[in-house]
DNA sequence: CGAAACGTTGACTTGTTTCAATAACTGTGG
DNA sequence: CCACAGTTATTGAAACAAGTCAACGTTTCG
């Protein structure tokens, strides 16, 4: 939506670039265009909800399922960028299903540093982990302007017991978070910071493409090198220049909220991406 | 139980080093001695089951929920040191309770190295998120020789059609295991090795605590040096410079399979560790 | 006892951080 | 429309934490 002269652009470039063989390698790297999951059936019968979307990747997405989804009590909310949605150790918070912007969620360290642990982009649910306990276990920050629906735990409750299917998608939904955590864990433990960076871009590509945002050649991210930098336990100096590296090696490019995937083949092999912790769910 | 010279010899030392004031502190900063959300009741009622201690620091635990819960249907099986109870990719494995003994979970990337995702200790369960995956997401291996019971995602969704306060429970542990990931995160991405380490050691004093193991001087813990590097994304060379920084501080003692808290206020200090994630639950 | 696993230490190298300074962009109000 | 302040991005040089390589000691177990 915005950015769209930057988009334009980098598309033309991308032709000249890459020739078939490399967009096949791609599309296998990456699991397909859209959500393998749900088959040829996506939009039409969903709607284009990007949290429905997201689900329908977990569970098999019967009317009744989804109608009982639907009916979960939720309150609207807008939040501007840099608003706060949750606050670490205040008490009584829900979640959020995020429908529009994106979020991160982090913890505050007593010297002042930050780690970023989740971004959340539309179709996710920022503060599950939350949920369920009786204080908020980390801080939800807007990157951009937000759409979300809070969603409370018991309203949830009263769900599971009436539909059992309900709380096997949330069960599932939690799980799958612990398995993206896992993954930066991985990041942080055990690869470069060019790696990792590498990595985390081939990510949110791959989770943006599963709710039917981005494309091939790159996306629209509103993340500052400051961000991150606390998403990847590096400091944004480093972000800096790493970035600067993936763009002078033509993998990456970021620049001006948008990164445009130059070489995606040849990313995956750098950051060993394998998307099936995003995309083999049923 | 193993290696009881060493916890006498060592808490005749502390007695000496420790003041009343001291140990209040430590009392504070751990939560307690014993799980503090099921107050009195712990042993007596409840078995001395790990598993369903531990289940009673999320729930309420009325004798309709222990009930359904002890008639989950599970499968007990016995692993040697070293055995594999779940590999990566393997299609159609259900997770573990580990009943007796410690495992931990694991990734492995393609040069050889690995990150240990995270340590079950006896009333945990090893590949929750593998439990409604179609393959197992990670590796999980016994430290020691383990005494668990297997359980299937059919079992398990059968009974919350019939229990949804199971339901709700299964969500809150795969959540609080989302909670002890992050911690973890935060270990390694914003911590130093020292900071991290200190922290981990903590942190796995609190958890056998928790479930009746473990006393305020130490506790036995079967991870070698190199098992901890893999945990915390360092290498075994740089964990051994670090325990014998923390022992000479006379902070910790690593010895045998036996660590010793010599100063655990001051090692809390260290690793700015706070209890509040292991605990806060209902 | 001997072999294999585990722990320990030193010297050296590397990746990342820190400090410091400057450039570019974003949004706001005059 | 431009000037301004504040944020974000960029770069270089020096300092440091952690990794690598290599050797040796210690424990465990068949």
């Amino acid at each position: 939506m915005i950015h769209d002269y930057d988009r334009q652009s980098l598309n033309g470039d991308k032709a000249h670039h890459q020739g078939r063989i490399a967009d096949d390698l791609a599309r296998v790297r990456f699991g397909e265009q859209r959500n393998p999951a749900i088959g040829a059936e996506p939009f039409e019968r969903l709607g284009q909800c990007a949290f429905i979307l997201k689900l329908a990747g977990y569970e098999c997405m019967t009317d009744r399922l989804l109608s009982e989804i639907n009916s979960i009590r939720t309150i609207r909310r807008t939040f501007d960028r840099g608003m706060s949605l949750a606050h670490e150790g205040a008490a009584g918070g829900g979640a959020f299903i995020v429908d529009e912007g994106w979020t991160f969620s982090s913890k505050l360290l007593p010297q002042g540093a930050r780690q970023v642990l989740d971004i959340q982009i539309p179709g996710d649910i920022a503060g599950l982990q939350s949920l369920a306990a009786p204080f908020a276990v980390h801080n939800v920050t807007a990157i951009t302007r937000v759409e979300a629906r809070e969603i409370r735990f018991g309203a949830l409750a009263e769900t599971f017991v009436r539909c059992p299917n309900v709380a096997r998608l949330f069960f599932r939904l939690a799980t799958a978070e612990t398995g993206i955590a896992g993954e930066r864990l991985i990041d942080i433990g055990r690869r470069t910071a060019l790696e990792r960076t590498a990595h985390f871009i081939l990510e949110l590509a791959t989770r943006l493409r599963l709710v039917g945002m981005g494309m091939e050649s790159g996306f629209y991210c509103p993340m500052t090198q400051c961000l991150i930098a606390d998403a990847l336990g590096l400091t944004p100096i480093h972000v800096n220049r790493v970035l600067r590296d993936l763009r002078r090696a033509r993998l990456a490019h970021h620049h001006r909220g948008w990164i445009s995937l130059l070489d995606a083949p040849k990313l995956a092999d750098l950051a060993q991406f394998n998307s099936a912790y995003l995309t083999q769910f049923h």
